[in-house]
RNA sequence: GCGAGAGUGGCGGAACUGGUAGACGCACCGGCCUUAGGAGCCGGCGGCUGCGGCCAUAGGGGUUCGACUCCCCUCUCUCGCACCA
């Protein structure tokens, strides 16, 4: 009797070898077809591996094992994103040390969970954010950035969570939520310190076009960057300064009836008239006070005061009030506006409830109309407009006015991005030190390469210090804080905020071909030689996270002649969502799937393709109970159909045509899917196949081999213990992806379609390869099609080869 | 509001450049085997039917010999951005 399919012992057993003969570690140098295959590194949460990642990692260790097949030599790193105020947040909640936690997490991460589900990860250079070796390179590419004017401090109304007390960057407040515990996030003043996202928001907008990515991460990009093309133009306050305002559209400036400026705009102190002085403050202190979330969900409801001053329309001279509303943001254009109530929804909202004027200057058929209800927004000619009226909006009209304003140095075009600069200091302890060192006589000096990495001291007590100026906890430690300058030795303080957490990982792929250097980053041949990434899967959540901050950081090292490329990823594929019985996974629902117990139950193999066959990879799946047993009992039924029976294989040759057409047309579907990552198709196939065999009863070793090579790198466990079971001694990995013979994927019948005026009337086995002339006499014969075709004339006769004839009958005659 | 993607049996999902709609699997229903089975094997499985067929891919139009696939309109859902001038 043929043994049992074991998955736990046969795991175990492939686990074990693959350790000791280092199967998957590389000879980084040496490697002759690199390919780097990178997952998104996991942050070691005390709640373990989520299903979530596996469903990432698997997805992805099956294009590295695909490629190794294929004959790459594939690199597939594995580490841990250990820092930051997940780690730190859940050490708080539990009462413990993140020193201490992190590396307990870290532990159970790789050999209780990632071990055992199968990747070809080469431990032999895991990588961990929060060790010396590795945040010393993250400190040094801080002090590179603050050399080569990237990093500066500034200060500005930032993003406050006051759960986390610390500052967020914009890209970490979701929904004015704050990304990590959801406390909604407000606006403080403080100074921090930012890396210059802005420098390359057109690179980083127009690198999109020339890399191979998931459109919808392209997509989600886009709109983060934000694009908009307009003008500046300059106004002038009555008796005042002048100022400039940025606008979309130019060809409306006729019709601006008042203009607004951000509350926080510097250049209000100056113009408020002196009785409307407390009101603004007023008025500042309210908008101020305000969540994020609650200013967008005033969204209708417009607030602002009139200052007391007048402005001058450069276009017409014309007088205008000038207000104060916190719809006009600071950080966006010139944080001042031209407001067109006739043609844009926002001023005839701020218009209405304060009863301003309108004044419409676009018309869609030349005429005024009695009253405006809403904003027009669409196309038109300029009508109100002195000597541009008729003129076509919106670019000729635009174009006209910029160019006439211009030859007065009043107007300017201006391409506006809505990227905002990455605000990197956190008021935390858990983190990388940002090493700077403030001199009074010196000023900002970075720390001097020599003197990297700047420890991360020990703080028993590392609660964030709920200090409304923003102190973080390290200020609390006197050693830390006070040190010398290393410019004049004299005595100097430490910067005591670390950085975000996304700069760790914003650079952790640079890190793994190089990690037995320990005298820099990264080892320029080996760059060289792996980098960009070939191939990079993770979530989508990432798109205007990390995703961003790593191609930003790209662009300013290779700026800095650091790096000789300017996009990380060659190839980014963005990997769907699990759901469980349809429903999101969440802790209050109750629903999360824990990876472990169907594992050991069904078998690392069983769940990484069950997870691959619930749904498209690309889409997300759901998550059925059922399903991991109905794949293990699958891979039961191919076990046995693969391995050899009593008598061992069948020594006749393989012959059947049926057999070698089912066998060569899933080499080659399969072939295909993989490289689609359509793996839930891919394993269907596999399935049709398996079916064919066991129905068949086919016990032939050339079909036992290719079945085994196409289950590797969705079941390698299994599918190396069947190859060596078949008496390879070498590893299944190395035994190549199956190749198709292409004349074997014809068939030799084929089902014909018979259809008249496009209705299926008949199907027919027939010879592959007929012409028209052949089929026809073939179809006319059919006894069956008599009673459609009686006293009918055929107009038109259409064939498909091997497929379908379609017999058209005069339309009157049906 | 802007941008992207999606809507197919009881369920998860297939269908490459227009050419057999529902692959593969789950659930369910029969049958075999069994003292028994949350095991295994065989078969059935979109709806209606006068058993000739007819209707079905969110809804409505259109192009075509032929449409899940292409075009137009409407509806619904998911994701991203959103008082960004």
């Amino acid at each position: 009797m043929v043994s049992k399919y074991k998955p736990d012992v046969v795991e175990a057993k492939w686990r074990k070898i693959w350790t000791e003969q280092g199967a998957d570690q590389l000879d980084m140098d040496k490697a002759e077809r690199p390919f780097y295959n990178l997952m998104m590194f996991p942050y070691p949460s005390a709640e373990g591996l989520h299903v979530g990642n596996v469903f990432a990692f698997v997805g992805s260790d099956i294009q590295g094992r695909y490629h190794r097949l294929l004959g790459y030599d594939v690199f597939e790193p594995m580490g841990f994103d250990a820092f930051g105020m997940h780690s730190e947040n859940f050490a708080l909640k539990q009462g413990r040390h993140p020193a201490e936690m992190v590396p307990t997490n870290v532990e159970r991460f790789r050999e209780q969970q990632l071990k055992k589900i199968g990747l070809m990860v080469d431990w032999s250079r895991e990588i961990n954010t929060t060790v010396p070796e590795y945040y010393r390179w993250t400190q040094w590419l801080f002090v590179t950035l603050y050399k080569n004017g990237f990093a500066y401090k500034k200060k500005a109304s930032v993003n406050w969570c006051p759960d986390c007390q610390t500052v967020l960057a914009a890209e970490q407040v979701i929904d004015g939520e704050c990304e990590r515990c959801s406390a909604q996030v407000t606006k403080k003043d403080l100074e921090q310190w930012y890396f210059k996202t802005t420098a390359f928001a057109k690179e980083l907008l127009e690198g999109l076009d020339h890399i191979n990515w998931s459109e919808r991460t392209k997509t989600a990009q886009r709109n983060w960057i934000g694009r908009s093309q307009g003008a500046e133009i300059v106004f002038r306050i009555q008796n005042g300064p002048d100022f400039k305002i940025f606008t979309t559209r130019p060809d409306t400036l006729f019709g601006v009836t008042y203009i607004v400026f951000s509350p926080e705009h510097p250049l209000l102190d100056k113009i408020t008239a002196p009785e409307q002085k407390a009101a603004l403050t007023a008025y500042r202190d309210k908008t101020a006070k305000i969540t994020e979330i609650d200013r967008q969900a005033e969204g209708r409801e417009k607030t602002g005061i009139f200052i007391g001053a007048y402005a001058v329309n450069p276009i017409n001279n014309e007088t205008i009030p000038v207000w104060a509303a916190d719809y006009v943001l600071m950080g966006y254009g010139t944080g001042a506006i031209m407001a067109v109530p006739a043609h844009d929804q926002r001023d005839f909202d701020f218009a209405a409830k304060f009863n301003l004027p309108l004044r419409q200057v676009i018309s869609p058929d030349g005429r005024l109309l009695e009253k405006l209800n809403s904003a027009y927004t669409g196309e038109g000619t300029l009508v109100n407009s002195g000597r541009f009226d008729q003129l076509p909006t919106k670019e000729i009209a635009s174009r006209e006015v910029i160019r006439y304003l211009a030859n007065q140095g009043l107007a300017e075009t201006k391409t506006n991005y809505r990227l905002r600069d990455w605000c990197v200091s956190r008021q935390r302890y858990w983190g990388p030190p940002i090493p700077i060192i403030y001199c009074d006589k010196c000023g900002i000096v970075p720390v001097p390469e020599k003197d990297l990495p700047v420890f991360l001291p020990f703080l028993e007590n590392y609660r964030p210090n709920g200090d409304e100026h923003g102190l973080s906890p390290l200020r609390r430690h006197e050693d830390f804080y006070h040190t010398l300058c290393p410019d004049c030795g004299g005595a100097a303080t430490r910067e005591t905020d670390v950085s975000d957490n996304f700069l760790c990982s914003a650079w952790y792929f640079y890190r793994y071909p190089s990690t037995e250097f320990n005298d820099r980053p990264f080892d320029v041949a080996r760059l060289k030689k792996w980098l960009p990434v070939d191939l990079y899967v993770g979530g989508n959540e990432h798109a205007v996270l990390h995703l961003l901050y790593s191609r930003w950081l790209c662009k300013a090292l290779h700026w800095c002649g650091i790096l000789d490329f300017d996009e990380p990823y060659r190839r980014f594929v963005a990997h769907g969502l699990i759901v469980s019985e349809g429903a999101k996974m969440s802790k209050s629902r109750g629903n999360i799937i824990n990876p472990d117990a169907y594992i050991d139950e069904f078998g690392a193999d069983a769940f990484r393709m069950y997870l691959m066959f619930m749904g498209a990879y690309l889409e997300g799946g759901d998550f059925r109970e059922g399903g991991v047993r109905a794949m293990k009992s699958f891979l039961d039924r191919l076990w046995l159909a693969i391995l050899p029976s009593e008598n061992g294989f069948d020594s006749t040759p393989l012959d059947d045509p049926e057999t070698l057409y089912s066998l060569n047309s899933t080499i080659k579907a399969m072939t295909t899917d993989l490289a689609r990552f359509s793996y839930n198709t891919a394993i269907a196939r596999l399935m049709e196949l398996v079916n064919h065999i066991t129905k068949n009863q086919i016990k032939n070793k050339t079909v036992s081999e290719v079945v085994i090579r196409l289950l590797a790198p969705l079941a390698p466990h299994m599918a190396e213990e069947l190859w060596q079971r078949l008496g390879h001694a070498e590893t299944v990995f190395r035994g190549g992806w199956p190749i198709w013979d292409e004349a074997a994927v014809v068939r030799i019948n084929v089902e014909y379609v018979i259809q008249i005026s496009g209705k299926v009337r008949a199907r027919m086995q027939l010879p592959a390869g007929l012409t028209q002339a052949e089929v026809e006499p073939l179809v006319f014969n059919n006894s069956s099609l008599a009673r459609w075709l009686e006293g009918k004339t055929i107009v038109k006769k259409i064939h498909v080869p091997d497929k379908l004839l379609n017999l058209v009958v005069k339309p009157s005659q049906l």
